[in-house]
DNA sequence: AGAATGAATTCTGTATACAAAATGCCTACT
DNA sequence: AGTAGGCATTTTGTATACAGAATTCATTCT
């Protein structure tokens, strides 16, 4: 047993195979290697979350893994973890479809962020931490400038608005639901949501709250957020207005 | 395109490969078929949650996958959910390890739990369907049975009590949410929590205020039930009385 | 024409194969 | 004795192979 520290740089960068040795300690320099069904899994989610594979759609995995340039294994384990998160339904033998979800559903999302996103914001303005601050005044900044030409996809800027005020809570379990299920609300509400005028005030007005260490700020900013798309949300299953059909995949 | 009308049946069922035929409908009868995959996928999450996988132990393909009989192909998938779940920790070219956690992760556990089981033990009150509450009232019942002669192993009877309130809620997200994390709570909290007798107590109140229809009691009991563990927690934590190692793996 | 039958094809689920990385062991050297 | 180097073994990550289920399509029968 040598005394050896290995230290991980992230992937990405220059391999260093071995720094200058030193009689105590020899410090090598490795790159992550990272797993190509990792970024097979972020790929094929990135696809579904911009729509390029719209709900319902079967995933040939043939088809999808010629197409992404991998065999199907590594395809497989990116599907499994994407089944995990409801973002993808496997039906045996049959094969596996980019999940539809019903407002139903997408109510029962709500209620989640509802209780574990304004935890987040609470918890973001009180472990304040500089540099996490001013990224989630910048992403605010992001999305209003969006939204004031609004033909724009927003999505995309308003899933890494709330992503990051998860990260900056410091709870990664948080963090990880988050990523895991938001984005099936981000990728549904289209249409469902209020203006974007209203919502990057909302966002800034959060963003300050974070800068300004105002937990219950915050808190109170967050939950009504949310709670406004959850009410149109709601209203919409009450009234049985939703005309989308239950999610057969 | 025939009009057949396909009907699944969960697995364990007779087959019935077709029902009588009507000139109108013919309705075909098959079993699910469970993915050898999935399987895989629940045995090794029990061997984790019972400790016959201890935390921090390498996983080493071959050996799990001959062990229970299947290629490595579905055990990969098995452990691409894990890992989504964060059961177990995958280091890249190096191998899968079950994940160790420390008081802090655990309490980041706790504060999910908090915010989503009062959530999840309203609605279940609210919703109330009979045999749901009785299944509730059952569990806390067993839980109390075991709680007499403590040296029984009580995790996964109040791993079912958690969870069947849960289902109950009608949320099938939060559902999915806990059981991909509530493991974690448990398979690590054993030594921390208060006397059994306690538990059972509150199980028993939880159980009777969702058995009532008692939505906020059943909101508050939960609360009250989980904050306490989480204060215990919280109290390891600051104090730093945790000798936990990181969780490198 | 429309339904039923059956053969050909496609696709999934799983096993196996193989290259490259990591690990362990043995020997040689200071 | 302890360290460095290098060969053999183990193990991972990925590709490929293959059996059987599902689907499609052409053909036959009524």
């Amino acid at each position: 047993m040598t005394s050896d520290q290995v230290i991980w740089l992230p992937a990405g960068h220059t391999a260093l195979t071995s720094a200058p040795a030193t009689p105590i300690l020899r410090i090598v320099y490795k790159i992550h290697y990272r797993a190509i069904g990792h970024q097979v899994y972020t790929l094929v989610k990135r696809m579904i979350l911009v729509g390029e594979l719209e709900p319902g759609r079967k995933l040939v995995q043939d088809e999808l893994a010629e197409r992404l340039g991998v065999s199907r294994t590594p395809l497989l384990s990116a599907l499994s973890k994407l089944e995990k998160e409801m973002l993808v339904k496997s039906v045996a033998r049959r094969g596996m479809f980019v999940r539809r979800f019903d407002t139903r559903e997408l109510a029962q999302v709500y209620e989640v962020r509802l209780r574990l996103e304004p935890y987040a914001a609470g918890q973001a303005a009180r472990v304040r931490d500089d540099a996490a601050a001013e990224a989630i005044v910048q992403r605010a900044h992001d999305y209003a400038n969006l939204a004031a030409e609004p033909n724009t996809d927003m999505r995309e800027a308003d899933y890494e608005f709330h992503m990051d005020i998860m990260r900056a809570s410091g709870n990664d379990l948080v963090f990880n639901i988050g990523s895991s299920y938001n984005i099936i609300a981000v990728a549904n509400t289209l249409g469902l949501m209020k203006t974007p005028a209203e919502s990057a005030y909302e966002h800034t007005a959060i963003a300050a709250a974070i800068l300004a260490r105002d937990e219950i700020g915050a808190m109170r900013h967050m939950f009504c957020h949310i709670d406004q798309a959850r009410r149109k949300i709601l209203a919409k299953v009450k009234a049985g207005t939703d005309r989308t059909v239950p999610p057969e995949y």
